[in-house]
DNA sequence: CTGAAAGCGCTTACAG
DNA sequence: CTGAAAGCGCTTACAG
């Protein structure tokens, strides 16, 4: 492609008659004293110059690039993710650092990727993962990296940000509690963390109102929970129904397994939320407002995680590696 | 949080006992002459003290980062940006390129994000849509955008990579003919440049038959197309069934109405694909494979615009801009 | 209020 | 085969 060659600092000072400090100090220096005469002029050149900043060039000066790198397991694919750079976009916007993501590709070691956004020189790098889960940094890089984004560093040495799977449970538990429904089952994700997490909520949250649970259910087969393992959610509801105690509520691992259940649950002929309400943990909106009747659903505070690594990214004082829950937030929607 | 000062090539240097000049020819000149000792030992030594190359001072020597900028229309969301950006980022780390998606935010002028990339000093910049749609770029920026991804330049002065919405439509009703339908109707994304061309395609495709089509019906109410508008599919498929010539397939502008066909069906008691066969565009896997039965659908060549894309803009000998239509494929599942 | 110079960490002619 | 120097485009003490 055609490439302009770019105009600098000194071809403004040139035309404008002063030195490149000046120009410095007019375009970029806020503060810097000048007479307003000067400064005036020195912007009209540059607008008229078409002049863009070199942060290359400022960077080199300055030891650091205006960027936060982000360094996440797999392509920032999931909808989740997304709002995780969201929220890290509009705190880095305004302070003047612009996102810079980079996905570990399979087979590639998280160590080559870190180096690999060290190079650029970024102000600060988090940590992001797709799903909640511990991740081992190796010990050279753990220092580089200011906060962990939905996942915790194994040994504890950086500062993790992770939803509040326990508390979530327990509030949406409690929510069909209020809602009136006693015969509770849950469909949970097998073999991961967020799973396990939310399982002790469920737990805890129906023993403390002195209520049986009609059983927790894993959705797939597979020890450790993936879209491609088949399902079993369809043979357990069948089950549950057939069951001496029908379940009056059935809690769902996450929005595509609610959408499952939406499916055995038609046909079998019952209705939702009059015949059985249906809860989930995601807030995946495509799927969740589109099902009939729309899904009540936990979302995962992914803006909140993003918003405040941030802050803590770019904090002036850096605090003691600590763990911090994130609380979820209950959409109502029709389907309880 | 804690900053290592990072080491420098002057830094090896000194401590091997050669010049600057030395260790960057042993460590990034891959055919610089120089004996097999030397370089051996400078690259022990950079190994040993952790240096990580500094692309800001490389880059401001250059004039340009191994950056290739993307701006997009709002954020990097769907599930198709992510598939453009798979694209564009295997065929940059080819070469030796990092993907720096910048995007833009509602309020924000496209110019002056286009401004914001250019001060990174990318080697190169593409602008990708959500959807396929007309962008206008601003005069002064044209120059500076090397390819449009997944919409046209309103000019034309920049090569566009858009998907063939037209022979996708083609294709699919080619498909559902083969597979012995004759009664078919279209539930259409209205008022957006993707569901004017497809449907362009799915007349063509039935007039070349010699056969009827049983009506092309907007998904939504509102001109333009958007998931927030009410839906007026169940009632399309409901007046459907009940008009004298009952569908024996229904093409879906993409699986979220496919989802709601679906829905709609299962209300009226009909089995797919045995009663009536269901096609679609997209193939939003979460949706599509976890539909029952799982979905036949046309998906968007969204990784093939990004690995192209990236060639274009990698290539040495600039091409005079065109337009670029690319396949759709298809998905074949069970629904049809 | 403004300038001349040094220096950030690289790479690239230019010498030897 | 290797070195010393210039220069990329900035910003920041240091002078005036």
């Amino acid at each position: 492609m055609v490439r302009i060659v770019a105009v600098s600092l000194s071809d403004i000072a040139e035309r404008a008659g002063v030195s490149v400090k000046t120009v410095s100090g007019a375009l970029h220096g806020g503060s810097a004293r000048m007479s307003d005469d000067t400064r005036q002029k020195v912007k009209a050149i540059a607008e008229e110059l078409g002049y863009v900043t070199n942060l290359a060039a400022r960077g080199v000066r300055q030891g650091w690039l205006p960027l936060v790198g982000v360094v996440s397991d797999g392509l920032i694919t999931s909808p989740f993710a997304t709002e995780i750079v969201r929220g890290l976009d509009g705190a880095a916007r305004s302070a003047g650092m612009a996102v810079f993501a980079v996905n570990h590709r399979s087979g590639q070691s998280i160590g080559s990727v870190l180096d690999e956004v060290q190079q650029f020189r970024p102000r600060a790098v988090a940590y992001a993962a797709m799903y909640h889960k511990d991740v081992a940094l190796p010990d050279r890089l753990a220092g580089a990296v200011g906060v962990m984004i939905n996942c915790r560093e194994a040994a504890g040495r950086v500062t993790a940000l992770v939803p509040d799977e326990e508390g979530g449970a327990r509030e949406i538990v409690r929510y069909l509690l209020v809602a009136g429904r006693r015969r509770i089952a849950f469909i949970n994700l097998p073999g991961i963390l967020a799973g396990t997490l939310r399982e002790m909520g469920f737990r805890a949250a129906l023993e403390e109102a002195g209520i049986d649970h009609l059983g927790v259910f894993p959705a797939v087969r597979r020890s450790v929970y993936s879209d491609r393992a088949p399902s079993l959610v369809a043979s357990h509801v069948e089950a549950l129904l057939k069951s001496g105690q029908r379940p009056d509520a059935i809690l769902c691992g996450n929005d595509r397994v609610a959408m499952e259940v939406y499916a055995a649950l038609a046909r079998a002929g019952l209705r939702i939320p009059d015949d059985i309400a249906v809860a989930s943990f995601d807030n995946q909106v495509e799927i969740a407002s589109r099902l009939d009747p729309p899904l009540t659903t936990m979302a995962l505070p992914h803006r909140a995680m993003g918003r405040l690594a941030m802050e803590i990214l770019l904090a002036e004082q850096p605090e003691p590696p600590h763990l911090r829950k994130l609380p979820f937030h209950l959409v109502e929607r029709a389907s309880v």
